[in-house]
DNA sequence: CTCTTCCGACCGAGCGATCGCTCGGTTTAG
DNA sequence: CTAAACCGAGCGATCGCTCGGTCGGAAGAG
């Protein structure tokens, strides 16, 4: 039996929502027409829009798609590690390096777009993003309880380190001069300092 | 002689990129049209037209303030500080967080919106960019040079404190939790942590 | 097997609305 | 009287979206 060991891998997107996700990448939500991403998808515009409602539905999709990948990611990670402090923060760390490296184009748009979301397809947005952030609220509590991370500050340092990790997304090159491992290894490293990891 | 002590004071806007600046925040530039920055602005179309060629003008106008706003600011703070690599960084991150949380509306447009400009001023607002990272990369290879850093990744460390201090503008509200000053104070900490400072 | 029916996938053309922007003025301050 | 500041009206282009179809293959009837 194989197994896909690519890692964050996705559930593939389809090829209207792949050339979406392309061109809010590049122009933005508002910045582009259904008409260029129906040409980049090889379809006519009501070609496309028999598989979606509307431009706005598509970009639900995507997002919905993004928040949830990620969070399924970062349990699945959390549940695979030691369950000692340490080991669940480098693991929901390199998590999450390790998606906003792979999966930069989602991660990108799921930050970026969410003020053009609508109203209630922003809030579920939030609620979701509000609780990738409480996962790592809550790894970085258990160590300073436990005495591993000695931050005097873990509320901020939670938010320092998820927005240091996911603004990888913006600035990350797959063909730059780091490998994803080695940037891996070194937001660790980094991560581990800001908490105050013993060690 | 009276001295504006107030925190990161910008000159001032006119009232029309004032008005622009509201709406591309809230909107983002391609979201936004300049109808409603002409009423907000209390203006007629025409009469925007008359003080700026183009929407696309009004955004390198905002966009070229605010970077050169934020670097100036911080060649003061490092100017005005001791010469040691630790006060030199504590100048230097204490800026960027202030700057972050008092000008919240410059700074998110300064890198939300780099899609939207021109290839020209594009390029120019990069090369802003990188010489604000610069900065940065320079302070803590000093630090690291005089045995006052302990970080093994000074590049990326420079990256990830740059990125959590910028990330400042997407989430702090001036009546949330923490006041400006609690909230430079977290950050000067949380940051001296992550580049390994002594002591 | 052929014929008919049906349905999902798709498209050319174009609707009404809005876009960025401008023309040809009038108003107002000095 | 000049010039800067401003505006009503509207230009051509493009927007999101839809109407009224065509087309090919699966399914059912004989």
């Amino acid at each position: 039996m194989a197994i896909d060991t690519t890692p964050s891998a996705l559930t593939p997107l389809s090829p209207i929502l792949e050339a979406a996700q392309e061109c809010f990448v590049e122009q933005g939500y508002h910045g582009t027409s259904i008409r260029v991403i129906a040409a980049r998808a090889g379809l006519s515009v009501p070609g496309l829009y028999h598989h979606y409602r509307s431009k706005q539905q598509m970009l639900q999709d995507l997002m919905k798609h993004a928040m949830t990948s990620l969070y399924r990611q970062s349990e699945d990670a959390l549940a695979a590690a030691a369950s000692d402090p340490l080991a669940q923060f480098n693991a929901l760390v390199g998590c999450l390096v390790r998606f906003h490296a792979f999966e930069r184009a989602p991660a990108f748009i799921a930050y970026s777009e969410i003020r053009s979301l609508d109203e209630e397809a922003r809030r579920e947005h939030i609620a979701r993003r509000d609780a990738q952030q409480r996962l790592m609220d809550q790894v970085i509590e258990a160590g300073v309880a436990a005495g591993e991370f000695s931050t005097p500050h873990p509320t901020e340092a939670s938010r320092a380190i998820v927005t240091m990790c996911t603004s990888v997304a913006q600035w990350y090159r797959m063909d730059g001069p780091l490998t994803p491992d080695e940037l891996v290894d070194r937001y660790l490293v980094i991560a581990r300092m800001t908490i105050g990891a013993r060690g």
